[in-house]
DNA sequence: TGAATTTGGTTTCAAAATGCAACCCTATTG
DNA sequence: CAATAGGGTTGCATTTTGAAACCAAATTCA
């Protein structure tokens, strides 16, 4: 049978994965992130199938995570590149690349690292903060399942 | 033919996508952070197939993101706990959510909210970030591919 | 105690997604 | 003007998925 949908989960997180959750999605937006632009480079970057690579670019523009520009004189050549949405992906890619840096450590031991372009520093672990921006654990969180749980805790 | 597999692959994202990177897997560990233990808790609250719960679980439990524990007297009973792996992907959840909240507001208009259980206010957006804590965009960060660029950026 | 139910699965089978290769049309390059 | 590159589409075989049926051990109920 088909793959369940997600699009009208009351869910946010389920809704997200309707949209890069599967397993080319967010490969594509990362690469995107590195700086690929065209159907080729992803194509040959992530050694993805052509017809599944055509229906992910059209999901992601149809999700506006990214934009097809036309480029050349004539039309016919084109460029994916990120929207606003999908450069507001970056907190998430980051922090997915960081756990897999941490959990399964490259083979090679080489892992591509991110530094702060104005310093060269390294930048730190993506964390969840309080207002204050001390990184608080899954334990030291509530969550606020309706407004008027929400309310009572102002 | 087979769905790609990227355990091998040199890029942390993939490896990690392919242990969490599927439709259900990191749905599993969201209503585990939620403090879903139970095999039929989480068929209930997914409505997820039994033979696919059965299958990412047990993929869950392999890459250690759960342990499976018996409970009640004799065995038979069992839960499925984070491991400190799986509560370590609480910054990606969270990122996730934020940007669906963000980009795909719920059509009813509450959105779940996460709070500081100590003071009762809301948290940060997850953002990246330099040593400073400043918040880092796309463009500023730089990725020191290998090491001696990351050499020469010291 | 014995019957019914709950839990945690496995099996079967149709529908859908995936991957590969082959093909196609339009631009651009030589 | 021929060859090639870019960006797809089509067909087909292989997997994955989902629903429902089935099952056995443990627990609960009467």
């Amino acid at each position: 049978m088909a793959r369940k949908r997600f699009d009208d989960s009351n869910c946010s997180v389920a809704r997200a994965l309707n949209e890069v959750g599967d397993w080319w999605s967010l490969l594509i937006v990362l690469h995107a992130m590195y700086g690929t632009r065209r159907f080729v480079d992803f194509q040959q970057q992530l050694g993805i199938a052509k017809n599944i690579l055509c229906d992910r670019l059209a999901k992601l523009v149809d999700n506006e995570v990214l934009r097809k520009v036309e480029v050349g004189e004539h039309g016919s050549r084109f460029e994916y590149r990120l929207t606003e949405k999908g450069r507001d992906l970056f907190p998430v890619v980051v922090a997915l690349r960081q756990w897999g840096d941490k959990w399964n450590p490259s083979p090679e031991g080489q892992q591509l690292d991110l530094r702060d372009r104005a310093t060269g520093q390294p930048i730190r672990p993506v964390t969840v903060q309080n207002k204050e921006g001390e990184t608080l654990t899954i334990r030291d969180v509530l969550v606020a399942e309706d407004l008027q749980a929400a309310k009572d805790a102002e």
